[in-house]
DNA sequence: TTCGACCGTATCGTATGGCGATACGGCCAA
DNA sequence: TTGGCCGTATCGCCATACGATACGGTCGAA
């Protein structure tokens, strides 16, 4: 999503050790992004890209390995995904050195914290420590936003030189998300320049209605962003000048004490 | 995992429609379970029962897809198993109704209540809510666990016919988790049927030290269990009867709730 | 320093595995 | 019934991936 997607892979276009068979199958996993319900195979085969046969081919064998089921009404995708989400988690250096963090982090502010990666253009929620009382958790692990409307993506760009931050920004689909979405360029930029002031970033409203989140930005050693650290509260309990007060301390606390142990996003 | 794992795919072994190209993707995307660090190419081909060079093209490929990373010290899974666990987590009818379910059971009792999947002979976590003093979650989602040292597991294994479940226990890895995992067959069948005289299973430290759970299964509409719903409390605060008393009439009632919602496993 | 082992990378002729057009039976709605 | 779309199955051809092989770099032990 965030690189190249050419139409036809057409075997070696570009890298001559590129294997078309690999790149089809995983554009089958892949067609379930964003689909509002199962797919048939030929709803599959289409959104692959693929014609019916060879979506078919496919798509049986995903199914027979555990990564596509079954459902009533079409193909899902199977609970092997979930084995795969683990070793990404288990095996990631920057997860596995947060996680202690974060945990110390919540229990100093008794909110939802978050971990996010950014990736390309976007974030990923990586870990998710919920709230006493939180009732929603329509956001889970593996969602992935838009950097530029995210606190977290915005503490990551404040971290970018800011033409590659404007690269991203301008390679965004920058539909809103509530009606308090910035996605005016100009105006991001302003924000992402008072975080870059700040050390961290704001955002009231802008992801989820009712909902203030504070993030600061996790670098490498190369000084360039690879995390965010949020902690989201609700704006009922919470006003903006006791949320940055109280919050933003311990926030870019955590993010520094995990800064620099990371090698490569 | 659980099923046929043949040295070589040897293309339509079997079934004239597998495509090997696609089983040994996976088998890449696999090598990396259980394995404690980060993978060279040829060990990621070895592991995968692949030659050098079609580990190295695959692994290439994946890594430009972004399945897989490169770290400091060799390849790791890549972002993307993360948004493929989160399209599996969005398109499962049953993950979906239970959590509202889950969240009420949370409010009701808290301690941490996670939903579990059953896969052939283990179990998957699929949610989990944490609990408000947790501070270690060693156990995240996409864990699999086998089935009969889980309570979630032998919740489900009452649930299915006797020779099923023993069928099960004997195909299962039946290595120790804690010193009190129970591993001797006629006393988990004991266990088994103490849980459907109940109606729920209990544990205590047979998977961590320190934890005691309980847990009911969800049924489909052909009365087969497809998920279970455990909660998770400390030793430290609760002993067993208490628990018991407390805890089972709520989590029997979120798994009543759930059950005959879904159609297939 | 000099090996040797192992790393990642790259090349290339070959044969095999998957391509995709095609066909069939079942089901549902018109 | 008819027509559409479903999932399934077949089959000959050729493009695709195979895998043996080779090369330069790096690291540790000799």
């Amino acid at each position: 999503m965030s690189t190249a997607k050419g139409r036809k892979p057409a075997a070696g276009e570009g890298n001559p050790l590129l294997l078309q068979s690999v790149a089809r199958t995983m554009s089958v996993l892949e067609a379930f992004a964003g689909q509002p319900r199962p797919l048939s195979i030929a709803e599959l085969a289409a959104a692959a890209g693929l014609d019916k046969s060879a979506g078919q081919r496919i798509a049986h064998t995903l199914q027979a390995l555990g990564y596509l089921e079954r459902s009533s009404v079409g193909l899902v995708p199977g609970k092997k995904a979930l084995y795969r989400a683990f070793d990404f988690l288990r095996m990631n250096a920057l997860v596995e050195s947060a996680t202690p963090v974060l945990h110390e982090l919540r229990k100093s502010v008794n909110e939802r914290v978050d971990l996010s990666l950014l990736d390309g253009t976007d974030i990923v929620y990586a870990v998710r420590l919920q709230s006493k009382r939180e009732t929603f958790s329509a956001t889970l692990v593996g969602r992935r936003l838009p950097s530029f409307c995210s606190t977290g993506g915005r503490a990551m760009l404040a971290a970018l030189p800011e033409a590659e931050a404007l690269g991203i920004l301008e390679a965004s689909d920058r539909r809103p998300l509530t009606p308090r979405t910035t996605t005016d360029i100009p105006a991001i930029l302003g924000k992402i320049e008072e975080a870059r002031r700040c050390g961290y970033a704001l955002a009231i409203e802008e992801s989820a209605l009712g909902e203030i989140v504070l993030a600061a930005a996790v670098l490498d050693i190369h000084q360039r962003p690879v995390a965010a650290i949020h902690v989201a509260g609700s704006l009922s309990e919470w006003a903006e000048d006791g949320f940055r007060q109280r919050i933003s301390p311990l926030v870019m606390e955590a993010a520094r004490a995990l800064s620099h142990t990371y090698k490569r996003g």
